[in-house]
DNA sequence: CTGTTAGCGCATTCAG
DNA sequence: CTGAATGCGCTAACAG
């Protein structure tokens, strides 16, 4: 029997006396370092299958200086933007050998510090972090003591890092063009609070869209600080109810859309929809709707990517901005 | 300056230097150790301060033998059910101070070693995983070194674990129930592959539904193997086809829920529907509809609940099975 | 209350 | 090709 409590991991030295070879022997075939004899690397191998060893990853980072391990912080995983937006990242980042350390801030910004704090004590080699707040101070290099930052779907500020976003403005202005198109010249807008880049940049593209037509934003048929569908539902219903109600609506997100569906079904006005971010069963409302769509798992593959590559090329590069395209999906009435 | 290169992490020997103190006393202010004079203390703190310092987890975690991470396994974290369930261990996780680390396997039992492999070799403090296959022989206590492993969703097989679980059999049969006390009589079934356990389980409680209504399991109607919505869309319209079609059917996921819907509403039928999970626009749909809810974060809360429990108090205890109540959620047709 | 010694498990360096 | 010495950063166990 082993020495060691049999609950107790075993140790390269474990293997080593298995093997009959000194533990160095084993750490080198471990490493597939070729300068071993091959009957001394099957010795080892042997050892290591008959203990069943694993090698300890916070002892060879340690000494290594590199843990493979990937922080990514977001914002809220019960909405499917960013649960997608996770698989994405996690699914690059084992391609390439790396394991994902997840955190959820549920949009505080305390919280975010705490776990951008923790991914640097535990000495992740890169970051993704969708922020929070305003102010990205504490993601600054020097903050960070040098470990790489990806922000996904908002910009820095505060602070020059590579940054992966959606094209918000594009995507509102092209959806707000359709409803315009179609002739709608009161159209209102449903938002978060203005200081979420991405719901500012949609109402930018709405009002641009607006004015594209020769129309301007009617404040009254404008309402930001919605937090949930709930809030979008009351809000829409507000707006139905008034003297000369918008005919058609542009939607910051899912969950506002939602929201906006169940006022307009509950209130049977034929008020047109059109919103940012695509959604399951979209199709079966028989509702006719018009959704700005893109993939978000795309944003997590492409913010890995650019981590990844400014592991390897260092900190020198200027940070760079990688836009997202959309595109128009329109779902039509039940036929 | 500091002797180290500027982009050097600083030690405890730094902090130490600065503060004109050990590393010893350093070490202790950051355990609150109370056994520091406090103006040494006030020093430490200070140099911690100026210098951004973090200590370093892995060589922490190295020497205390506790890495305070708590590995988390899921088959597919685009499924929102496996989101929540996600943000629900994340959370008390995070209450209880510890980091997870996520993997997610896409339902390959392959993948899931290798994962599982590498939580090892990080030194988890335990694990949750939703398995991806029948087999769990590699999730024995011996197998990943006494680590305590907690399944979700899915019970152990091969191996004598704690789980949490849905009470899927006694969920489908109320749902099922509900047809046929509104005089259904034949009722159709679209499910996973019966090895996918949750989904076997839903077709027991289908078919003890029936079977209390005097009626049995007709296998013409019955389509399992479905792997998505597509698949299900396609299989409804088939039932649908069929000379005696279905009055009902029953749904064994959101998923094909959602697919089945599809169909229904492309050919126009009022076939009643029953489904498992919960889902969003459900209430909009205008469609009669009878879902099987609970709640998934509820279900992470649980497994991080039983693993820290059985980290605290050692393997010694007999495996314990949490089983998740469902209810019944009638969604009406448009009022 | 504080510091010294030692070692967690591994890999780099340098001799054989 | 192999092994011995050394130290990554931290903290238990022991002096003082």
């Amino acid at each position: 029997m082993s020495p060691r409590t049999p609950d107790q991991q075993a140790t390269m030295r474990d293997v080593a006396e298995r093997a009959g070879v000194s533990p160095m022997t084993v750490s080198r075939v471990l490493r597939d370092d070729p300068r071993v004899a091959p009957d001394n690397r099957a010795k080892v191998l042997a050892a290591v299958e008959h203990l069943g060893y694993q090698r300890n990853e916070a002892a060879r980072s340690l000494r290594v200086g590199s843990s493979r391990l990937l922080g990514l912080v977001v914002t809220n995983l019960a909405n499917p933007f960013y649960s997608h937006l996770a698989l994405g990242a996690e699914s690059l980042a084992a391609d390439r050998g790396m394991t994902v350390v997840l955190g959820n801030t549920a949009e505080a910004v305390q919280r975010e510090r705490e776990l951008v704090g923790d991914l640097v004590s535990r000495r992740v080699s890169g970051m993704i972090v969708v922020p929070a707040g305003g102010d990205h101070a504490h993601l600054r290099p020097e903050r960070v003591h040098g470990i790489p930052v990806v922000l996904a779907a908002r910009p820095p500020s505060g602070a020059d890092l590579d940054c992966v976003l959606v094209d918000d403005f594009g995507g509102a202005l092209a959806a707000t063009t359709r409803l315009t198109a179609r002739g709608h010249r009161r159209v209102g807008f449903l938002g978060l609070p203005p200081n979420v880049w991405t719901s500012a940049e949609r109402f930018r593209g709405f009002s641009a869209g607006l004015a594209e037509a020769g129309l301007s934003v009617d404040e009254r048929h404008v309402r930001l600080n919605l937090d949930g569908t709930a809030a979008a539902e009351r809000a829409t219903g507000e707006l139905l109810d008034l003297a000369d109600p918008p005919t058609a609506l542009f939607t910051a997100n899912s969950r506002l859309t939602i929201g906006a569906i169940r006022a307009i079904t509950r209130a049977r006005t034929t008020t047109a929809l059109a919103g940012f971010d695509d959604f399951d069963l979209a199709d079966v409302l028989g509702l006719p709707l018009t959704i700005v769509a893109y993939d978000p798992q795309q944003l997590g593959r492409e913010a890995a990517t650019l981590l990844l590559d400014r592991m390897a090329h260092g900190s020198d590069a200027a940070p760079r901005r990688v836009v997202l395209p959309t595109r128009i999906v329109e779902y039509g009435t039940r036929n």
